[in-house]
DNA sequence: ATGGTGGGTTCCCCA
């Protein structure tokens, strides 16, 4: 099973990207985040015409999660489901086949001190709740999406210029880490020690050209996830080209 | 001191 992580920055928007992406690749698993629109406007008929099964949570404008399947998506919930309201559209979990999937896209934070930063720390301490409340980590656990943190100066390309800025802050790392000490690991560190690889480039900065990125979307895995994988792959050729994201997808190998 | 680009709204917000 070949799982992928993408955020796509408008689905709609990137559909002349997404559709042969698709065809060329064809994972079996399909993660989204930041599809920017509510579940009605979600191009479903060109993508169940390549074989997947989509279940969404939209929101207007911003943020949104969906999960695309050639197998059936079962035990799907919307949101972390705990007691704190979902105003945002962030989370989407499910089960395909004999993996339990959460799909998430962490709030930005804008910038570290901004109260955009401090939800982010809420939020993943919310997340953290999750995992520990409603995983078995005996199970085939793996939670991928855009993660906004990176984990060390290996994910950035200037790790002098973004010591201590957002993405790179040691409170946003260890809220990460956090999260992850339910028993979850990166994935892409079990086969790849080096630094220099990169999932996301700014727009703003043209940071693709002087490939100026961070590694901010992650496969997290349990260890039965973790002993099946084996490969996590970046996409650097859909982050080219026309129209792009502004992230590369992530493609995790589960023998 | 704060731009730059891109997407979606609505005359601006977020990344």
């Amino acid at each position: 099973m070949r799982i992928a992580t993408w955020n796509v920055n408008s689905v709609r928007a990137r559909l002349p990207r997404i559709l042969p992406w698709l065809e060329e690749k064809r994972p079996d698993v399909v993660l989204l985040q930041e599809i920017k629109c509510l579940d009605e406007q979600f191009p479903r008929e060109p993508i169940e015409e390549l074989g997947y099964n989509i279940e969404t949570f939209g929101q207007k404008t911003y943020n949104g999660v969906a999960i695309l399947a050639k197998s059936r998506i079962t035990d799907v919930q919307r949101g972390m489901r705990d007691d704190v309201e979902d105003r945002e559209s962030r989370v989407i979990t499910a089960t395909v086949e004999d993996v339990m999937l959460v799909n998430v896209y962490v709030v930005n934070g804008q910038e570290v001190g901004a109260p955009a930063y401090e939800k982010k720390l809420e939020w993943l301490k919310r997340l953290r709740k999750l995992m520990w409340e409603q995983y078995m980590m005996t199970e085939k656990v793996v939670m991928a999406g855009d993660f906004n943190v990176t984990f060390d100066d290996r994910d950035v390309y200037d790790p002098e210029a973004w010591r201590e800025k957002i993405l790179c802050s040691s409170l946003e790392r260890e809220a990460l880490l956090r999260v992850m000490d339910a028993g979850l690991k990166d994935a892409f560190r079990k086969h790849v020690e080096e630094g220099g690889h990169y999932t996301w480039w700014d727009f703003r900065t043209r940071a693709w050209v002087g490939d100026h990125g961070l590694r901010i979307d992650h496969f997290l895995m349990s260890a039965p996830a973790l002993r099946a994988c084996t490969a996590v792959e970046i996409d650097r050729d859909a982050r080219d080209g026309e129209k792009p994201s502004d992230h590369a997808p992530v493609i995790a190998t589960m023998e």
